[in-house]
DNA sequence: CCCCTTGCCGAAACCGGTTTCGGTAACGAC
DNA sequence: GTCGTTACCGAAACCGGTTTCGGCAAGGGG
């Protein structure tokens, strides 16, 4: 008996756990199977799958036995021949911002309890952006570490859809991209929402509504185009100062916001591509003295748990991410399954959730702008950071 | 040729993506490298995995090659005869408390970091609570679908536990638990935090501290008993009212809050087990007209982001969630390496984070219970909660 | 009655590795 | 010079499945 030398200073042989109950109960395999049946365990195996050179009678009794000795494949012994291993890959993307937070735990739900529904599991990892992105999406390739890969997201033009679509590994994308050629995706219509949060502002009585949005997921562009169909659609004059600003986080919304409203002709009702710039739209209200949803109005996109509590709760295009992982865990097993990606594509609409962030317009532009004036020169409070930003 | 029938409706035997690239390149085996080396696959099996019997001129020669070549051995291959398969398991609680949230996109960076240093992987599944949890902790086993699990969020009385002791499957804690025989940890000591700060809050000069903690999980007795004897090292009176509550929650710490603030001798520092509690802490100091960090302190334990902008920034212990997940992954590894559980005990203590929410106190007891009951009585503002805001 | 299908299953190869079991050559000891 | 050892590697079984190939029996057509 050689044993290796290398595997750390343990003890080599020991299955862990040294003297606990069963080392690891032996499972039923296809042989004990087939040795119970009196078949051979390649019918069996046919038997199992589907083939059509088993009798219905036969094809009865595998299956009926199996079920009764609690067979289960396994899974990487299938996956040696087959080169599928039932398992769905993920690679999140490493540091970075909050504003994906809040989203991961509920997609998690949805990816994993659709695939281990359909016998399947998942594999997540995670990279830097960049090459080590498409670094570790190589990694898990070659390794057959996973049939497909969920792709969240995605930009106009992404390495990882390049990658995959070369290497011929199935994927998903959870929002859609430049070319779509041979994509599957499941995705919520942002411009859709975009679009009806400017006319429901318009139709409240705003003449003049700012945009803040951007980032360099393609999703930026689509929201940004609906914000602009909304305006044009309602007749508002499109003043391209007011849909200049793109911010993701929570202080780039309050830096927006700044400066937005320090035009002079300062909008009274915006609209933000994601709530953490509207919390940070809130936080650039306070300091100026303005209450929002009164003397101003926000509207927003994503419905994470934090604008339900912001104070007045956040009027916002509520996502639900939970299905949305459900539903492109579905799209990517049928895909893996040989369905045509042209066929696996999914939009649906985000649902407004009410909230006290919006509503007629109290103060005329003219009259926010005196508002802003007076609140940035006399009455200055201490410490404040606003006072930095120019002007 | 007879082809299986079931699998659906698209072409069985087509690779999806049609006529793209390669049907995804033919990687190098072990019979390649062996050929190339003349060979047995054998050797060089035993080669690469360091047996004893191999020359080591030729386990040079054979290490090269495969650098070469590029060759990596298929995990799924190795398994089907070693039993492992390189991947770890975690299993998340559905539908858990928001409080888990921020937590998890770090834990998961850490974990899959180390993971993919040590080339391991990770599957995630999620289940509901009770029995769910133990059934797919089963299957997950049964499929061999890794070799070891993390268990987070541990239970002092954890079925988790009893499980994977059972069925012989090595796992590793984040947390401790009631019985730790055969366990391997890793933990921060929540009991010294919760401590020091009451010994903080009792040096500025608070005489009167509470303690908001709670939740079925281990942590909870260790935090409570750590504030206890901080009350009892700097010889501040033991009053069971100032201990009485429990809150996980924003909601549930407002409520806590309020409950202690209305005492005939009130608080004037809360130490509270969690951020999230603390949060609702803020919360109904606005509600009472009372300013947090003057008025009353607070000093929370996480660290979770949201605490660093609230205002004024939460005091907080802070829990590097990124390193114990990459500590977790690496004890696990060690652990189904053969390692003894009993050397894979680890805990760490939390950094205080210091913000703006405590300070000596300005009120008495008296004073705040004064300050408390005219909030509550006189000076009771119109219907909307934001306006309730100080300043 | 013979031949050709067709239905159904056994036998065996195969997938990519690991591990056991010998066997040979070189070496030192006697 | 003979006889163990020892070092090193080949051969083959094995792991748990899938898939190909061929053969046998029943059935149908001429």
């Amino acid at each position: 008996m050689y044993q290796p030398e290398t595997p750390d200073p343990a003890a080599p042989g020991a299955t862990q756990g040294d003297a606990s109950a069963s080392p690891r109960a032996r499972r039923v395999t296809i042989d004990d199977l087939a040795r119970r049946l009196g078949l051979t365990k390649g019918t069996v195996s046919r038997a199992l799958n589907g083939y059509s050179d088993i009798s219905h009678r036969t094809r009865r009794r595998v299956a009926q036995a199996a079920e009764e000795m609690g067979y289960r494949p396994l899974a990487q012994a299938q996956s040696i021949r087959t080169g599928r291993t039932r398992s769905l890959g993920l690679v999140l993307e490493r540091g970075g911002h909050d504003d994906q937070r809040p989203f991961l735990a509920e997609f998690l739900e949805g990816l994993t309890l659709s695939a281990s529904e359909a016998g399947w599991t998942l594999t997540v990892a995670t990279a830097g952006p960049g090459d080590e992105m498409t670094a570790t999406l190589g990694r898990l390739i070659d390794e057959r570490k996973a049939d497909g890969f969920v792709l969240p997201r995605t930009r106009t033009s992404d390495p990882r859809i390049a990658l995959l679509r070369a290497a011929g590994v199935p994927f998903v994308l959870y929002g859609r991209t430049g070319d779509p050629a041979g994509c599957a995706w499941y995705d919520v219509e942002g411009e859709a929402a975009m679009r009806e949060a400017v006319l429901r502002l318009a139709a409240a009585g705003h003449r003049r509504v700012g945009y803040i949005g951007g980032g360099d997921f393609h999703y930026a562009g689509l929201r940004r185009a609906g914000a602009g169909s909304g305006v044009a659609e309602a007749g508002l004059p499109a003043d391209p100062e007011l849909f200049a600003e793109a911010a993701l986080t929570r202080e780039g919304g309050r830096e927006a916001a700044l400066r937005l409203w320090s035009l002079p002709q300062p909008p009274t009702a915006l609209v933000c591509a994601v709530d953490m710039a509207a919390l940070g739209v809130y936080r650039a209200a306070a300091e100026l003295g303005l209450s929002v949803g009164r003397d101003v109005s926000v509207i927003s996109y994503d419905g994470i748990p934090e604008a339900a509590h912001a104070d007045p709760p956040l009027t916002t295009y509520h996502v639900e991410t939970r299905a949305a992982g459900g539903r492109l865990a579905e799209l990517l097993i049928a895909l893996c399954r040989g369905a045509a990606p042209e066929t696996l594509r999914e939009t649906v609409r985000a649902r407004l959730r009410p909230g006290g962030s919006d509503g007629a317009p109290r103060l005329t532009p003219d009259e926010l702008a005196a508002r802003v004036a007076q609140a940035r020169t006399g009455h200055r409070r201490s410490s404040t950071k606003w006072e930095e930003q120019p002007r």
